[in-house]
DNA sequence: GCCAACGTTGGC
DNA sequence: GCCAACGTTGGC
């Protein structure tokens, strides 16, 4: 199983609102960049993920689960563009922050720190397990 | 709200 | 195929 980071503003599209969606899950749709959607098509059903807040929040709020692999975008007719469905598995019992991820050796070469616009990201076995721990909560 | 960094577009 | 112009992202 791979573990990977979705990025989003709460203001647009949050954790409460991905929470609301239950099991059923949510597309990932949005996204238009090759690199974030190639991430996308190589994930597989069941791997996980965790939720960040950009912008404002700045925070790992929580883990999430892909629960549909890669198919069009539903909000774009262009063939380029697809994406995969995800769907809460549970909140980070205390959110970690972007300043914590930084100021933590460990977790330098995360893409969040390396390459912060990227919206999707891999993450390594050892940065989530390291990144669970800080929040106090289940891998 | 600003602006640096970065990705994409399109003229040549 | 280069690169200037432009648009977007996201931390601050």
């Amino acid at each position: 199983m791979a573990f990977w980071l979705f990025k989003s503003e709460p203001d647009v599209w949050g954790w409460d609102q991905q929470t609301a969606k239950g099991d059923a899950g949510e597309e990932w749709h949005g996204v238009r960049n090759y690199q974030a959607r190639n991430n996308m098509r190589a994930m597989k059903m069941g791997d996980r993920g965790f939720f960040y807040h950009s912008r404002s929040g700045l925070e790992i709020v929580g883990i999430v689960e892909v629960c549909a692999e890669t198919h069009q975008d539903s909000t774009t007719d262009d063939a380029r563009w697809d994406c995969v469905d995800i769907k809460a598995v549970r909140p980070f019992t205390t959110p970690v922050t972007l300043a914590q991820i930084k100021s933590d050796p460990r977790l330098q070469d995360m893409a969040l720190v390396k390459s912060s616009r990227l919206s999707v990201q891999p993450v390594t076995d050892e940065e989530w397990a390291i990144v669970c721990a800080l929040g106090h909560t289940n891998p």
